[in-house]
DNA sequence: GTCTATAGCAGGATAGAC
DNA sequence: GTCTATCCTGCTATAGAC
């Protein structure tokens, strides 16, 4: 059985830290509760990371980044075995990577709940993961599905639906209160499948439009 | 020339505070900064709303469910028009409220930056938000979207297609920074019709994936 | 590297003069 | 209804013992 000694402070400060500023964000939650949630003495945020704004920053390239980096490689893994995927196999591996994915359920609310969190209110977190992910995401995404739309399709077009799908995923991750309350439905294994399904069908279709000359 | 001394003191305190609460959340803001904005006294917070808390709620209360109502006259108004308006039309119509619509570009802003908030960090505001509005419009979308979709249609099918729209929507006005730093756009006249033909279609199209049988 | 103690300040709230 | 002055709590950050 693991206790918290097995783990250095540095590593519980970040672990603690990133699960409390995904739920309640950075300002409503104070050095105390992070060392105490850790374990560790009150000094020690200032210690290893000279100040709480510092130490949120090292949640993002320490915790979120790589993180995001499993995502991006599930997505990945499920593409390559496919040979010549389509807007359906690929929306259905990204609702995959997204909703069931790599990481277990608590670990995924955490990681889009800080995201979400950047996107309300950036900080300079926001650029690192802009920079670092986003940007290199939706590249990959565009470079995917150009082959699947037609010639003239431009640049715009595609970035508004690829957010657009972004928008859509992310919801179902950080927005539980809405979904909970107005389906009536627990994030269990079987509504998970039915939200990934939803998503990628959603997804796809409204990518769809983009076939449409009368919408470009 | 209106000046600040023609709207009474706590106009003026729940017209900054929601400004204020709406760009950075509540934690984040001091009263001091709320009384400053307001050309109020320090106390003032306190003598008209009791608490710090009780003036987030009366922002909720006094200023974010009248203008949401403002935004549901719009979309009805709209819809009045037409007879028996199909997805097409609904779509149109919710795109065109909520990206242009009835409230200046500020406004829309604001309100959909405090709804935002509430639904990533709910507090006591989140259950009026989502029974005094976002139920009765999920119901009103939904009565209106029947129709249109196969009979057997479940309400569950209806109501993940409804909050998905409803992500689209709500992010293309809440993550501007997303928007702008991926397509490069500013928000101006002819980005936000683009923007509204953008999500009528993609949402149109990913509701038309409830029309298909191996979907449900 | 961990701890206690505390400096130093900003926050929300209130009492009481006007 | 407005204002000043102030209380008191809770915060981040640091100095210095161990």
């Amino acid at each position: 059985m693991q206790n918290h000694k097995d783990i250095k402070t540095k590593e519980r400060l970040l672990l603690h830290a990133e699960i409390l500023f995904a739920q309640r964000g950075f300002h409503a939650v104070s050095v105390r509760e992070i060392t105490t949630a850790a374990k560790s003495n009150l000094a020690a945020v200032n210690y290893y990371f000279d100040s709480k704004k510092n130490l949120y920053l090292e949640v993002f390239r320490q915790r979120w980044v790589p993180r995001a980096r499993q995502i991006k490689e599930s997505f990945e893994n499920v593409l390559a075995e496919k040979e010549n995927p389509g807007i359906n196999e690929i929306f259905g591996a990204l609702a995959h990577a997204f909703i069931e994915g790599p990481l277990d359920d608590e670990e995924r609310k955490i990681h889009v709940q800080l995201m979400q969190r950047e996107i309300v209110s950036p900080t300079a977190a926001f650029e690192l993961v802009a920079n670092e992910v986003t940007a290199p995401f939706f590249e990959d995404l565009s470079r995917r599905l150009r082959p699947c739309l037609p010639k003239d399709t431009d640049e715009t077009s595609l970035v508004l639906s690829n957010i657009s799908m972004l928008a859509v995923v992310l919801y179902f991750n950080f927005s539980r209160a809405v979904v909970t309350r107005f389906t009536g439905k627990e994030y269990d294994s079987g509504f998970k499948m039915r939200l990934i399904q939803h998503i990628a069908a959603f997804s796809r279709d409204g990518f769809n439009s983009l076939l449409r000359k009368e919408n470009l």
